[in-house]
RNA sequence: GCCCCUGUAGCUCAAUGGAUAGAGCAAUGCCCUUCUAAGGCAAAGAUUGAGGUUCGAUUCCUCAUAGGGGCACCA
């Protein structure tokens, strides 16, 4: 009965986790009438397996006895050492994955974890008052990789971005526009603290002054401040569009603040707070309890002024997420939005989506130079666009480069280091690997994979190069659970070092006519791993270096 | 002052509470008459400090310490 259950499994194709896991919970309820999760890990080191697990010392038994009861025909053997069972991949299993990979191509690794359910990660969406710059590039990478991997483990994923073009700094935008405009038609302009002074907003008035000289001047101050806003606003957000897709990130909407306010979302979303009664006066102002679900200060919703918060608008964005009918919804934050989380999540429990909100803050990129930070700022005009960065190292470092990186980590970013070391860049011994391939599939034109053959791989390094194929849909699982895309690269890294290792222990073309063909059935499969592996990263993979 | 994140090799970073803490760069030695040496092999090198929980701690808890961020009727 089992085995027959075995040979259906292994027909529908799980990944040897997976059923070396079912075992094992099989094992443990017939031994013990205990129902228990299993962890499956990755030996760490070749002594102890291809996998092993725990779980013995977890529930206090003895492994020995869980062992004996196992029985698989994907194992050659089973071990016991230091408390841990030890698992042991036969090589039948691991060829017969390699005619599996060549078959699914890159369908390989598409789970179905994700069931078709609707996802939306929201990620990047910079304030229009300036270009991206390098902490905007992580936030990008970052949230399409996510997106990516989402999408292998079958998910839908809604890959969106917002504008905030609405409230104060966008008029400040204006008005630093309009100032710069004054003073280079003449006029003895006062440049205030908080003008935005960058290179940008120069190239935008230089625009402004060759299509429209100084028609403007004759405006009034306010007219002149409302159009400068409007050509800034679009001006900036068409570049940041087009650098977007420069980096290969698309993004399914482009949501709009100022829309909230046109279809008086953000008062509805307010009215219904106060409906709910969690909300008071004072001073002027309309308040959220928000400490009444877990934040520490209660929030303002609308300002004395009248003006609703950014808040506000923000509670009505997610509303409108929340009718679009996600079953989860991931937000990308900086780092200067950490106090910001708890009171969007105290607002998502009174409307019922905090258990569908993801919030996942992100550390600043640090700009040094010399040792010395410099501080990143749009105002200053001091910082490093994410234009200058891929034009002075390429997209494909500049993507590896944050994205080996846990979100957590804060990263002190020196330009000229980087460029020093992007020639150096790990990426290359990646897309190396996938070039080498390349390479000896064009000197074999015509060759057609025969399955058959595939028993003929019994080398070490053929072996452990299977190894880490057949890690791929792991890896898609592990990052959809816990979304530390640093996983990629360091796979990525893995998987060329096997290959690299194959390529210098068996060489692929020789006298050996079925030889060849299986080697070459093996190189084909590791390409198309490494391929998507690169395309989950958003980076090429090339045939020639 | 309060809250959050981080501290790992000379440098930049990995490591679902697991076995001997891994890579790359830098530094040392070796390997191209074989499919691309952007490669391979060898050796060297690290958990901020002090306690605690645990069979087992880089990981969890407490305190100290260093860096970053937040603490607006800004967004």
């Amino acid at each position: 009965m089992i085995r027959e259950e075995i040979k259906n499994l292994i027909r529908t194709l799980p990944s040897a986790r997976t059923l070396i896991a079912s075992q094992l919970e099989k094992a443990i309820k017939t031994l013990y009438k205990k129902e228990v999760e299993i962890e499956i890990d990755r030996s760490a080191e070749s002594a102890f397996g291809d996998y092993a697990t725990n779980i013995a010392m977890v529930i206090k038994k003895n492994p020995q006895e869980i062992a004996d009861s196992i029985k698989s025909d994907i194992l050659d053997k089973i071990e016991v050492k230091n408390g841990f069972i030890n698992f042991f991949i036969s090589k039948n299993y691991l060829q017969k994955k390699v005619g599996e990979i060549l078959k699914k191509k890159d369908n390989y690794g598409n789970l179905k974890i994700g069931k078709g359910k609707k996802i939306d990660i929201e990620f990047c969406s910079a304030n229009p008052t300036g270009p991206l710059h390098l902490g905007h590039g992580r936030g990008a990478f970052w949230g399409d990789t996510l997106s990516n991997v989402f999408e292998k483990a079958g998910y839908k994923v809604t890959k969106e971005y917002f504008i905030n073009d609405y409230g104060k700094q966008i008029s400040l935008l204006g008005k630093s526009i309009d100032a710069r405009y004054r003073e280079i038609l003449g006029e003895k302009v006062e440049m205030k603290e908080d003008f935005y002074k960058g290179e940008y907003v120069k190239d935008i008035v230089n625009k402004i002054i060759k299509r429209d000289k100084d028609k403007y001047l004759k405006l009034s101050e306010e007219e002149r401040i409302k159009i400068f806003t409007d050509i800034g606003l679009k001006q900036i957000l068409s570049e940041a569009k087009k650098l977007l897709e420069r980096i290969g990130v698309k993004y399914d909407i482009w949501f709009s603040e100022k829309t909230l306010y046109k279809k008086g979302l953000i008062k509805k979303a307010i009215k219904e707070l106060e409906k709910k009664g969690f909300t008071y006066e004072k001073e002027g102002a309309l308040w959220f309890i928000s400490t009444k679900f877990g934040d520490d200060k209660d929030r303002v919703l609308v300002k004395a002024d009248g003006e609703p918060t950014y808040f506000a608008s923000d509670i009505a964005y997610h509303i409108d997420k929340v009718s679009r009918k996600y079953d989860l919804m991931i937000n990308g934050w900086g780092a200067d939005h950490w106090g910001y989380k708890p009171r969007l999540m105290a607002a998502a429990k009174v409307f019922g989506f905090d258990q569908k909100l993801k919030i996942i803050v992100g550390q600043f990129v640090r700009l040094v130079e010399k040792g010395k930070e410099v501080k990143m700022s749009k105002r200053g005009g001091t910082f490093i666009s994410l234009e200058e960065l891929i034009n002075e190292v390429g997209l494909d470092v500049a993507r590896f480069f944050f994205l080996a990186k846990s979100i957590d980590t804060h990263i002190d970013f020196n330009l000229d280091l980087a460029k020093e070391q992007s020639e150096k860049n790990p990426v290359f011994y990646i897309q190396y690997a996938h070039a080498r391939i390349c390479s000896i599939l064009r000197k074999t034109p015509g060759f057609k994979f025969n399955i058959s053959d595939l028993k003929l791989l019994t080398h070490q390094s053929e072996l452990q190069l299977i190894k880490q194929l057949i890690r791929f849909p792991e890896i898609i699982e592990d990052t959809v659970r816990d979304y530390q895309i640093q996983r990629i690269p360091q796979y990525a890294l893995d998987l060329a070092t096997s290959f690299h290792q194959f390529y210098r222990d068996c060489q692929v073309i020789s006298e050996n006519k079925n030889l060849t063909q299986t080697r070459l059935s093996l190189i084909s499969a590791t390409k198309i791993i490494l391929k998507n592996t690169l395309n989950l990263m958003g980076i090429s993979a090339p045939e020639k270096m």
